[in-house]
DNA sequence: TACCAGGTCCTCG
DNA sequence: CGAGGACATGGT
């Protein structure tokens, strides 16, 4: 017993192969430019290449917005923020809670994430300012750790921060991702044997990793809509 | 009108 | 450990 079990048999006409899912998913539903950034305006732009300290500031906060959060509603937050000219870890630092909820009020449980963004800006603030380099300096299996210790990121904030500001190659699981497996008749207890089922089974690339994600979410977004 | 959306933490058995 | 509840807004 490997962990994975199968939930019903008979609904199983191929096993899961999840390499030759991603060429089905890429060809379905082309490039997806993950992760978004956002204009003041709320258009959607593709992260720049390489990534600027900036733009990857805004991803790993629009991952603590995005948590139980529809994207719609972290695109007026990340805007008022922007508007606002405080989407750095150093404005975000000095920002009172009160005036910082405010401002994402928009995104949801705004006061749990107010403070989930202070924490998380004035960690990024003594680790130097920028969590590109940040990322890259510390050994892989450390830097996810130190995020995991930081309240009010999980998982899946921190894989998303990695995979997507940081360009470390580790594999995000989200709700989407397991109606995904779901489907393909595989269940998992834990996000971590999740993560390692698709990490055992793909090259470690993180332009790979960050595009699988994206088409998994376009796969689930469909889906609901039908 | 209810239900849901790119989770995480806390509490209780 | 694992289940269950709290956290909150905006769209359908």
């Amino acid at each position: 017993m490997n962990g994975q079990t199968v939930a019903d048999e008979r609904a199983i006409v191929k096993p899961m192969n999840v390499e030759r899912l991603y060429q089905q998913l890429s060809k379905t539903y082309g490039y997806q430019h993950w992760w978004p950034i956002t204009t003041v305006r709320g258009e959607r732009r593709p992260s720049p290449r390489p990534m600027t300290s900036l733009a990857a500031f805004e991803i790993c906060v629009g991952a603590i917005l995005t948590q139980n959060t529809a994207w719609t509603n972290v695109v007026k937050a990340l805007a008022n923020l922007k508007r606002a000219r405080v989407l750095t870890p150093h404005s975000i630092s000095n920002l009172s809670i009160n005036s910082l909820s405010h401002l994402i009020r928009p995104s949801g449980f705004f006061r749990q994430k107010a403070h989930r963004l202070m924490i998380f800006s004035r960690w990024l603030l003594k680790q130097g300012g920028s969590f590109v380099s940040c990322a890259k300096r510390a050994p892989p299996k450390k830097a996810r750790t130190d995020l995991l210790a930081l309240h009010g990121i999980g998982p899946e904030t921190a894989d998303s921060m990695l995979l997507y500001a940081g360009g470390r190659p580790t594999f995000v699981i989200d709700a989407y991702t397991k109606s995904f497996c779901a489907h393909y008749g595989v269940h998992f207890r834990s996000y971590d044997d999740y993560q390692k089922y698709f990490m055992d089974r793909l090259p470690r690339s993180v332009k790979l990793f960050q595009e699988y994600h994206a088409l998994i979410v376009a796969w689930g977004k469909e889906r609901r809509n039908r």
